[in-house]
DNA sequence: CTTTACTAGTTCGATATTGCACTATATAGA
DNA sequence: TCTATATAGTGCAATATCGAACTAGTAAAG
């Protein structure tokens, strides 16, 4: 009987678990009780790729699925960091803006995680850094285009 | 006021969210009704690293927290597919052994995963994905320090 | 126009996850 | 030995997650 070791991928997605605890933790310990990751990220999204997206629009960033996303934004809106609005074309749909509190909120957060970690963090060559993302993001397309 | 793009590793670490629920969405499509990637996950490590570990051993390995993992031997536990004895040597801890049907369930079902990811899975050169693996092994080893 | 198929978002219920508190045992120090 | 402290595992309660069903609106086809 052969030895049954998996695929390197195998491990790969193994140290992606891992990591994710671990950075979820990190995180999590790093917001205000009751903020979770999502919630951070969602801050994150709208920040940089710009704000007025769709919850569908965000849950396909994410890959969750969209009550879990509806989920996400009710909290963010409750702490009142986001607020939304109607879709201006679409009548189903709606807009998600952050609020002047959700951009402080996500900047003073950025700010505080950014300073934890830099000093934890392993010295990563630029190239391996480079390879590695470039190989997730493929990794990454593959696995969406195979979602049936 | 200075562009706010983060750290190439913050989207190493987005990519690994969504990598993360990619492929335990697709993992668990292939799994039995009920069966999730912990559960698998287990059996894989069990399989691989050898049986006859504590529950907290298995636990630091996916740093879960303790009571997850309990919960996740629970399911395995009720499906037949591990056992537990008394620890030898440690009155507060046990041992967790794979069953003969666990031994099977995870082959067959590491066959099925196998088969229908191979396939999808994007040209991946063996050095760039050393390159990935090394570096996220690096940074899950610096996290995992840095855990309070 | 009207019918039909599709999509955005929410609600609900089932279940997973995890923090906290607790028990039992082990270990270290006086 | 006795005491204090730490660790393994579990039970419970709070909450997150997500599939399934539902509502409302859109799009496409005749």
């Amino acid at each position: 009987m052969p030895d049954e070791r998996p695929d390197p991928v195998f491990d790969l997605f193994n140290e992606i678990g891992i990591i994710n605890q671990l950075s979820r933790a990190f995180f999590e310990a790093r917001l205000p009780k009751g903020m979770l990751l999502p919630h951070f990220s969602v801050l994150n999204h709208l920040t940089r790729l710009g704000d007025g997206r769709t919850p569908i629009e965000i849950a396909r960033a994410f890959q969750v699925p969209k009550n879990s996303m509806t989920h996400t934004l009710v909290g963010l809106e409750t702490r009142g960091f986001i607020e939304t609005r109607p879709h201006p074309k679409d009548g189903r749909s709606k807009t998600v803006w952050l609020t002047e509190a959700g951009r402080e909120f996500r900047a003073e957060a950025m700010a505080r995680v950014t300073r934890d970690m830099t000093p934890i963090l392993p010295a990563m060559e630029a190239d391996a850094l480079g390879t590695a993302l470039e190989l997730l993001r493929e990794l990454r397309v593959s696995l969406d285009k195979a979602r049936d």
